[in-house]
DNA sequence: CTGTATCCTGGGCGATACTG
DNA sequence: CAGTATCGCCCAGGATACAG
């Protein structure tokens, strides 16, 4: 399943879409491709035990606004990426942290990345070519 | 770069968008992100020799409009993720296929696509967790 | 069959101000 | 410090019509 060999058949249309709840793949790439998670996931991951309070975060990302990072924690929060730890102080302090789920999704993210390194060059000279045509 | 092992110092903030090209990261999880893209790519995998016309394309991803077939397939071959190919014979024939930097992205993405397999419904454990508080 | 050209709407996201 | 609340812009993307 999922396998990158070479057809000499085609597929079966809607082949794609039956094998792979669309709505969940879709529903993660929407996320994962959005303006902050990857950067928040990213940011988490470099803390030690992978925990952070809200304004260490916000110093790693620059240009990301008190509210975004409020809501994209929030959402990786729904999601059971990052927990939320409030400590009754004042001034309060709140620490997010990686999940065990969240750790494991930063494995294939890490992949994209790298792919990333190694190709953006090519990509961006691709783009050159295209657009003066 | 880029290990996940714990650290025990916290990170130099900023040092996550030194190190990778911020811009870069995010313009392709962008693309990535995107409505379509991905469902083209694993499409046109599906085909023989990764090569399919328009139309074939079309069948195989349900609720796509044309428009954003044309726009998507054009920003991948702008990227150099897909070459086009147009047969001059009436009624028009015109083909796809995954080029060798497409078909190197998809392996990086078909982690992904494992992960949500594996995990998605842990995902949606948590989600109803969170919404019934 | 494979596009382009318009129009239109929803929602992502930034800016700013306010609160416990 | 760590949030909420509100406003407004922009643009991804859907619907529709038309063209080579």
């Amino acid at each position: 399943m999922g396998k990158r060999e070479n057809r000499t058949k085609p597929p079966d249309p809607a082949t794609l879409c039956k094998s792979k709840d669309p709505a969940a793949v879709r529903e993660l790439l929407t996320k994962v491709g959005d303006k902050w998670s990857i950067f928040i996931l990213l940011t988490l991951e470099m803390f030690p035990d992978c925990r952070a309070r809200f304004s260490a975060v916000e110093k790693c990302i620059p240009g990301i606004s008190q509210k975004m990072l409020t809501v994209t924690l929030r959402n990786l929060e729904r999601d059971g990426m990052v927990s939320r730890e409030i400590f009754p102080e004042v001034p309060p302090r709140v620490e997010y942290q990686l999940t065990k789920l969240g750790e494991t999704l930063l494995e294939p993210l890490q992949a994209l990345l790298d792919w990333v390194n190694a190709n953006s060059e090519q990509v961006r000279k691709s783009q050159r070519l295209f657009d003066q045509k």
